[in-house]
DNA sequence: TATGAATGAGGCTTCATTCAT
DNA sequence: AATGAATGAAGCCTCATTCAT
């Protein structure tokens, strides 16, 4: 089918942009890198990404949508079968590292763009919270203590979390801030819902 | 005295570029104003901006510097007399109102910008301090209840503030965060730290 | 042969456009032709100059650089068989006409650019002196007169060229400097070494 | 007389303005050096500047006008009684040592000047003829030897002079050419005419 | 006369996007 | 689909000169 192997060509080069991008806007971050840098990474010529992409502006916002899923699956992933709070979120913690880089470009740079991708990290979100919810609970009823609401137990752990990355600078110059610091994090997050499995 | 009055003059154009980009930079984002808007929106020529200002770096962080002392400033004399953690918090985020879209654009752009910047926010953080934590230390003891560290009990406020507010296109679109929801995050911070006056 | 062909193009382009900047420098001196001139000369936009040389100075360089492989090109060529001095430098003197103008430039600016041009004449004055040494020595030899070491034959035939080259607007205004006075510099460069052939 | 010391106070000023421009022309070169350098350098406002020359060109013109007479004067006396042509020459040489940078810079300068400034050097070159020129016939005559003209023998002193000045860079480089190769070039002229005294 | 802030006309460079091949 | 030269709209900065004081 030389249709077929056209297409998957196409969509092979794609892919190898999408993934080009993707590595320099954590590298450099988003707003740094310019089209040419990922053509040129990309073995492809300038105007070869305009025939895949009608903006420059599509690709970042294909990268990020991408980034959602990959990392939402990944964190589903890794999370597995962990049972207690601490666990779970270790593992979050663990599986983020990978991506560390561009996710704190994420949190640097959603605001700025387009409604439509800002829930991007949603997916992540939420499905973590099929996770961690539960665990919490459990906890936090067996200890008789104190009750704090769902989005509270969510908000407060991406809140801490994003804290600490969005200082990267700060707490982990040049380094992986999350292989530093996250079980710090993590026990940071427990001590204040009083939670100590 | 005519060379007072020069200088004076001086001064003003010089304060009236930092205000104007100050409001540019709050509307629009730090990157998206140019020095030609800066120009125009202070009525004057563009080259004139140079005259006062070796480049456009210079004006971005001299108005970031300058952010920083005022707000430490104002939340300072706003946090006044307050006792309880509860009035405390209330009159930080009714102080930072006036300044939550620059804040947030603060948030945003500190980490990229040159580290002799980046502390600037600590000033505000450093001076809050002062306040917050003589005030929760006080209830803790009396609940005889959680012991936070120091650090903790102020990286969870900015870290649950932070969220919010670099989180406002979804919790707040086109509308003050903090108006609409500076009492529920103050509460829900109180509520993390089990304290309720 | 597609990728020939543009190639080809490119190389084209390029090269017009140090024509155009040999040209313009030429006529207007290298300082007082900006990109600009040299775009629309050369028919291109002006962003369309810095896709084939990233910087201004790097044209400047690089017509300086190609001059000097020409010019020494085209003398060695003209000089070819001719065996008395004074055929030699009328050779010479005949050749570098056609490059007058941007020879004065050169003399000029020379000593104002980095180190790496500066040598840009040497290849000229090197490759001339193969011809002209050995012409000059034998002479010299025959009227067993004046011995002047090779530098000193070599230094004092620049040095007078250039000097009615840099004073050409007093010595030819508007004119060529050459066609006007090219036998007179040779003759009198060869009276001032006693050599009448 | 009120009206005699403001004149002789504006008076003050103008040379201040030129002896400083003077001095920063030969330090960074005449373009390279901008109204404000020679404000500040001078003590005065920018706007002063305008005061008292109507234009940047008006500056450069007169510094060099001045520069001739004062090169001029200064080797008149410099060369003094010197008799022999090589005593004649190292006066010239040694008294233009002091000179030497603007010297340079006015070689490459001159010929982009409007002509009326041209001849600048002109009154240098005469006034030292009335030197040169006798001592070196004299020495001819003697030697029964070879007859250059006047203008031979003053442009080809001038030629070598210059061509060593403008390529100083190579000769002496960050250093004084005159301090370091003076005699030689002096002994170069005098070898060329067949000249020992 | 002196001041110096302000002007405004350039000058160089970058970069997303287009288009002919 | 791919190429990559060309486009053109900005963007930042410089500097001689002017002008109100």
């Amino acid at each position: 089918m030389e249709r077929g192997k056209r297409e998957q060509q196409k969509e092979q080069t794609r892919q190898r942009i999408l993934e080009v991008a993707y590595r320099k806007f954590a590298e450099k971050g988003i707003e740094a890198t310019n089209t040419a840098d990922i053509a040129s990474e990309a073995k492809l010529s300038h105007g070869a990404i305009f025939v895949h992409f009608k903006t420059r502006q599509e690709i970042v916002l294909k990268v990020i949508d991408d980034f959602g899923v990959e990392l939402s699956v990944h964190i589903t992933k890794s999370v597995g079968h962990s049972r207690t709070p601490r666990s779970i979120l270790l593992s979050f913690t663990k599986a983020l590292t990978k991506f560390e880089a561009f996710y704190i470009e994420l949190l640097l740079v959603l605001p700025k763009l387009p409604e439509n991708v800002q829930g991007s990290l949603l997916l992540v979100q939420n499905g973590f919270a099929h996770y961690l919810l539960p665990a919490v609970k459990r906890e936090m009823e067996e200890a008789k203590f104190k009750r704090l609401g769902e989005s509270g137990i969510m908000n407060s752990w991406f809140a801490l979390l994003h804290y600490y990355m969005t200082n990267r600078n700060w707490y982990a110059p040049n380094k992986s801030l999350l292989k530093k610091l996250g079980k710090k994090i993590v026990n940071e997050y427990l001590e204040l819902l009083n939670i100590n499995k």
